[in-house]
Formats: structure tokens, C-alpha cells, sequence
DNA sequence: CTATATTTAGAACAAATGTACTAATTTGTG
DNA sequence: CACAAATTAGTACATTTGTTCTAAATATAG
């Protein structure tokens, strides 16, 4: 492992743990056992080790991407997409945990996620589009009501980390299980008959693939 | 206006503006015009500002809870009671966008906010018995399903704040209604045909009382 | 091997912060 | 008015932090 690569894997930890906002230089520094004149030579400060760890997660969660898309979209790909990005969410909690402050003390990270979130709201959209032409789907509850399910599904998909580290009261091995399913719970009841008949499959269908 | 009282509305600003891990007890001073020794003679830290204004916040709320409960239970009241409570929270919108580090820094706030959300589950769960009762809502989708929608109901009710604040792009007048709606629409798809025809009539009603 | 570039450790310094303390001022009360 | 309690301003100091700098150590290329 490179030294910058510990740097960023103790960096990870320790944000995880106790919040950006109180860790300094000095303290990863010390639990990578090098000198912090050394590690300010990789990285000038901290808000430069959080814009890389945010790197790191975006090109994992595409790395997912490229590697699920299939031709013709599958709902089962789907729900593995999604259990993978939340994955990799959780193991980055940090990053939405202290949202607010770096999203101000970064302006590159924000502007970032707010170019992702609008990409994703686009994906959304065609899905939306696809699930209605295949029948699986119900035709808009109300004009406007796509748009409040896209913000619920941003909202919950951002910050179900922060119920799940504050909130939670199950076992800590069905925890991302679980916040999945309150996520697609956001769509299972604008879903048709037939709809609710293949989420049904193919949550069977994941439900073999993890045993 | 009490010393005390001009604190905790300077420090409120702040604390919104910028966020509680950069504001301290000399700024808040300054703003407030008085010396940082002045105010720490009332209040010892910025932590013992933050619990007063989490005090503050649940003391408003609880006060419109009062203010609006009516025997026997009213769409019309409950929309209203969602309102006012948001407003509340925007007002106070810090605690939520540093919902964190505040959680970390303060234990007392985090164990009265997690047996806050405990006692709304209940109030929830009594909420849907009745609308069920009064037929207005379907049974439970699936099972464990009022359990996922309560989560979300949690989520979006809590962070629908960050969302607020680094997302939404309409116009500032419509943010609050905007994700007032985005919140009840969690509840939409789940109601009766009945239900429907009552809560468009709320929403008649609400609309008329704003005019 | 040797010279050059890279990496590392540690010192140094200014600025900011929490906290405690003192003395002056104001307020309230008999 | 007198006097005690409270409020307020300002000072002081140890600690922490970001940042820069120097010199030593290590690695790399010719």
C-alpha cells in the first residue's frame, strides 16, 4: 500500500468515526504512524483528503455502473445496483453524516454532487418512462407527484446513513438490507399488478442469489 | 430583549449562516455586541447555546401540538400541525444540517431526539389505525411495510432540510409547501378512494385559508 | 557508484480557541 | 443612600491547529 493510499484508508476511518469536523492533519498523521509534515507533503490538508475519498467513491459506485448495465434493463440489475451503491455509501457514511459542512467548506464537492444529483434524476426519469410502458407501473398519481416521488427518493437515497448511525435498533447485518427495502417501499405502491408481480420474482431471485 | 434571549437569537443566525463547527463563543459575542467574557458568564460554551435553541425549537413545537389538537382527529388540523412544525424546523435548520456533529458533540440532545422519534412512531401508528378505521387508507402492502413507510416518514421529515438547502432550485416562497407536499405524498399512495376525495378537500381548505 | 529527485521527520511560528480570572459597572433592595 | 448581588469588559494563558521551512534519509536513474 502506497503511503498515500494509508493515508486515505486511515483518513476514511477516522473520519467514519469521529466527524471531519474534529479531525485534524495531526491526528491521521499520527494513526498512519508518520509525521504530519510528511503527510501534508501528499496532502496539503484535509479538505484535499475528503475530495479525493469523495473521487474514491464516485469511481467506485461507476466502476458498479459499467459493470451491472446490461442491454435491456433488468429490475434484478437493478436492485444489486442499488444494494452496491449503498454499499459503498456506507463504507464513505462520512461523507453525507457531516453533508451540511462540507458542502460549504467545499464548494468542488458541492458543485459535484448537485451535477450527479441532476444526472440521476434524468436516469430516473427514462426509468419512470420505461416501467410505464411495460405496464409495471401506474400512470402519475397527480400532476406533480413524479417530481415529489424524485425528491423522496433523493432525500431517503442521501440520508438513510444518517437514521441508520443514529436511529437503527435492529442487527447491524440487516441494516443495509433493511434500508434498501424502506427505499424501494418508495415505489412499490405506484407499481401495477403486474408490476408487483415481477418485483416480487426478482426480490425472490436476490433473496437465492445471497444464499 | 433579556442578555440572554439576545444570545441565543444572534447565535441562531450564525449557526445557520455558517454551521456549528465554525462558529464560537467569540464570534457569537461580537455579533451579539458584547464581550466573549460577558457571554460566557451566561452561557459557559457554544454547546450549552445549542441545547438552549434545541429547547427553544421542541417548546415551539410542543406549543402548536397544543395549540391545534382538537378532539377528535382532523386532516385539516394534522396539515396544519405539519406546517407549523416545519416552519419550526427551518427556523432552527442548523441542528438538522449538522444533525452529526451535533448528535456526537451533545448526547443529551441525542437521547431526547431519539425518544422524540420513538414517541412519534407511536402517534403515527395511532394515526393509521385510525385512518384505517375510518377507511380512508389501505391495509399494509406487505408485511413489515407500515414499518419501512414510518422510516421514510422519519427521514424525509428530518432531512428534507439539507435537501432544502443544497438542492432545490424553485422559488424561495415555495420551498416550505413545496416539501410539505413532497412529505405528505408519502402517505397519497396509500389512500382509499375515500381518502382521496377527504384529502383533496384539506388541501381545498388549506388553500383557501391562505388567500 | 554518484548525482539527482523524492520522500520523510521534526521544528518553528502565527492565529484561533476554550477557559479562568480580575476588576469595574450596573442593578436591585432595604 | 448604602450595600450586596448581578452583570459586564477585558486580560491572561495553555492548547490546538494550519502552514511553512529545513535538513536528513531514501529511492531512482545514468
Amino acid at each position: 500500500m502506497s503511503t498515500k493510499e494509508k493515508i486515505l484508508a486511515e483518513a476514511l476511518a477516522l473520519f467514519n468515526e469521529r466527524g471531519t469536523d474534529v479531525v485534524t492533519v495531526r491526528h491521521i498523521a499520527q494513526a498512519a504512524g508518520m509525521s504530519h509534515g510528511n503527510l501534508c507533503y501528499h496532502y496539503p490538508n484535509t479538505d484535499a483528503i475528503v475530495q479525493s475519498l469523495y473521487n474514491q467513491l464516485v469511481g467506485h459506485i461507476n466502476e458498479q455502473i459499467t459493470a451491472v448495465a446490461t442491454p435491456g434493463f433488468e429490475l434484478i440489475a437493478a436492485g444489486q445496483l442499488v444494494a452496491h451503491a449503498m454499499e459503498a455509501l456506507y463504507r464513505y457514511r462520512f461523507l453525507l453524516l457531516d453533508f451540511a459542512g462540507i458542502m460549504r467548506r467545499i464548494p468542488a464537492i458541492r458543485d459535484q454532487h448537485q451535477a450527479l444529483l441532476k444526472q440521476r434524476g434524468l436516469v430516473f426519469r427514462q426509468l419512470l418512462a420505461y416501467l410505464r410502458e411495460a405496464g409495471l407501473m401506474k400512470p402519475e398519481l397527480y400532476a406533480g407527484h413524479d417530481e415529489h416521488l424524485l425528491t423522496q427518493l433523493f432525500i431517503v437515497g442521501d440520508f438513510w446513513i444518517a437514521s441508520a448511525e443514529w436511529l437503527y435498533e435492529g442487527e447491524a447485518a440487516d441494516k443495509l438490507p433493511y434500508y434498501q427495502q424502506v427505499l424501494t417501499a418508495l415505489l412499490v405502491p405506484l407499481l401495477t399488478e403486474q408490476g408487483w408481480k415481477q418485483w416480487h420474482e426478482a426480490a425472490e431471485q436476490s433473496r437465492e442469489s445471497q444464499t
